[in-house]
DNA sequence: GTCTAACGTTCCCGTTACGA
DNA sequence: TCGTAACGGGAACGTTAGAC
């Protein structure tokens, strides 16, 4: 059976899935009958209640540029991408593409583009600034935010996303980023370009055919026939209805596939008087939703509160793929989602699920280096990693090993995760043995110290280990340190290259209090 | 070859200037 | 007056050169 095929039309205020063959037969649900769907993601990060206010934007700039506007040494990293805008001689002004720096004076920031694509992203072209009405504390323990205010820089009210007051942990965009709560963001952020500021709705586009209040598409297999400024291509044969925010699986044939699926179910009801399950979404990781599908004559509705979450946990938005295959008959429907012909995986927090209070706290205490971000498989293996019934974890150090790492002979542990260890076993020496220990029994002696700066230079025999690993440059890899008895902190090396290869798993053993080894 | 220290770059965050 | 944007100093971290 081939699978079905949707495509996420509007925006997000609408999460319901319609299969439609043309004719209205059922209204869709008040959109105030569901919570924001941000506050359901927030609260899927194990928000809670904090004691201070900050605001969070959206910015349209690289954040680098402007924190460096006026100083004339090449530093930001649009400098490095694109050094002859800002050379190294005296300049008087300094164009990009949406800005002019000028010698002595302010920054004129020139405002959103009110024509041509968005360019909207949280690498190079946005940045995260939160306000606090109150002091900022570093640290994911210490509650922060009791008002996050997502919107365009620019925009007058009402033309973002106003998340409400829930309350949550996370101190910072980085730690927002983390999770994915940025990624979610991101994604609806692009379904404003359609939509726009204020929530207005679609404009209907000029492309020939398209209407694009309008929501019904062709099938997949005309994508492209008809396309549209807005993504999606439309059929103007259908009518639009109420809401401008649906997502919708096209097709007459699509609709066989769970109509089939459903009039089984039905037929198992009326003959067995016995209850069937419902329907459940599997995705390639193995994540399931339970969904509701409401089958009528002419059209076919997937919502309820599994699908929503399907939704969220997977960032869909307007325009993407939704595959949808029911494969085996059992009321298992396997589904994917494709955006831009890259299939999704599910955003990294959802990693997270199942794991305890505590271990969470690790995961997001956990520092990172070099701009990492893990992605949910990345995610999901450092936590099976991490949390290893051995010892007890303290800390996880995520690095990309870096050209010293590799030739200099040694490894420096930066401050954050030094300070985090001693937080949680005491004052460490400034200097002792340790022995490092893979998996496979091999012991190196080495040796590490305190740098002046506060680092953790780890020594001696990294080299070697480093060899027996054959880790290179850019490797990702995965520290847990742990903590067993008094005397003894463990470190636990991962090397996170090869995700599908066996784990490299070193033990450093760092022996403490002056104790030989 | 190993280790140290200095340097350069980037990021964070409080302060300040500007405009509505 | 308040909200927004930019500035500037300091911290963190990666790189590199030099000493041993």
């Amino acid at each position: 059976m081939g699978p079905s095929t949707c495509t996420a039309v509007g925006s997000f205020g609408k999460e319901d899935i319609v299969i439609s063959s043309g004719e209205e037969d059922q209204t869709p649900p008040p959109q105030e009958q569901r919570p924001p769907q941000q506050l359901r993601l927030l609260s899927e990060a194990t928000l809670t209640v904090g004691e201070f206010t900050c605001q969070t934007e959206i910015m349209t700039e690289p954040p680098s540029l402007l924190r460096y506007h006026g100083k004339w040494e090449p530093a930001s990293p649009l400098q490095q991408k694109n050094s002859s805008i800002l050379p190294r001689s005296n300049p008087t002004t300094v164009s990009t593409r949406d800005n002019t720096f000028k010698k002595g004076s302010r920054v004129q920031k020139k405002r959103f583009p009110q024509s041509g694509s968005f360019n909207i992203g949280f690498n190079a072209h946005t940045s995260w600034k939160i306000h606090t009405a109150s002091k900022v504390v570093d640290g994911c323990n210490d509650h922060l935010m009791e008002k996050v205010l997502v919107r365009k820089k620019n925009v007058p009210s009402g033309g973002g996303l106003q998340l409400g007051t829930k309350k949550i942990t996370y101190t910072s965009a980085d730690k927002l980023e983390r999770i994915g709560f940025v990624k979610v963001l991101q994604k609806r952020m692009k379904g404003w370009g359609a939509r726009d500021e204020g929530g207005r709705g679609l404009e209907p586009c000029d492309s020939p055919g398209c209407v694009h209040t309008g929501l019904i598409t062709p099938p997949a297999t005309l994508r492209g026939a008809n396309s549209c400024a807005y993504g999606p291509v439309c059929n103007p044969h259908v009518p639009a209805p109420d809401s401008e925010n649906l997502i919708v699986v096209p097709g007459w044939k699509n609709r066989q596939v769970l109509g089939a699926y459903i009039e089984h179910v039905q037929s198992v009801v009326a003959r067995e008087n016995k209850p069937v399950g419902a329907p459940i979404f599997v995705t390639r990781e193995q994540l399931e939703y339970e969904v509701m599908i409401d089958h009528g004559a002419i059209r076919t509705r997937i919502h309820g509160p599994g699908w929503q979450r399907f939704l969220d946990e997977y960032a869909v938005r307007p325009g993407d793929m939704v595959y949808i295959c029911l494969t085996r008959g059992d009321g298992r429907f396997f589904v994917e989602v494709e955006m831009g012909g890259i299939r999704q995986t599910p955003l990294p927090y959802i990693a997270l699920n199942g794991l305890s209070l505590v271990h969470r706290e690790l995961v997001d205490q956990c520092v990172y280096t070099r701009g990492i971000r893990l992605e949910f498989p990345e995610m999901r293996k450092m936590i099976r990693r991490a949390f290893t019934p051995l010892e007890d974890i303290c800390c996880i150090f995520v690095h990309k090993m870096t050209g010293v790492d590799i030739r200099g002979g040694y490894m420096r542990l930066p401050k954050k995760a030094v300070d985090l260890i001693e937080s949680k076993t005491g004052h460490m020496d400034n200097s002792g043995s340790i022995l490092l220990h893979d998996d496979t029994g091999a012991l190196v002696a080495a040796s590490f110290k305190k740098a002046n700066d506060g680092r953790l230079v780890i020594q001696g025999g990294f080299p070697k280990c480093v060899g027996q690993l054959e880790l290179k440059e850019n490797d990702l890899v995965v520290i847990t340190f742990h903590r067993r008895g008094m005397d003894y902190l463990y470190i636990d090396i991962d090397a996170m290259l090869n995700l599908g290869a066996a784990h490299i798993c070193l033990l450093f053993c760092v022996l403490r209090h002056g104790s030989d080894l």
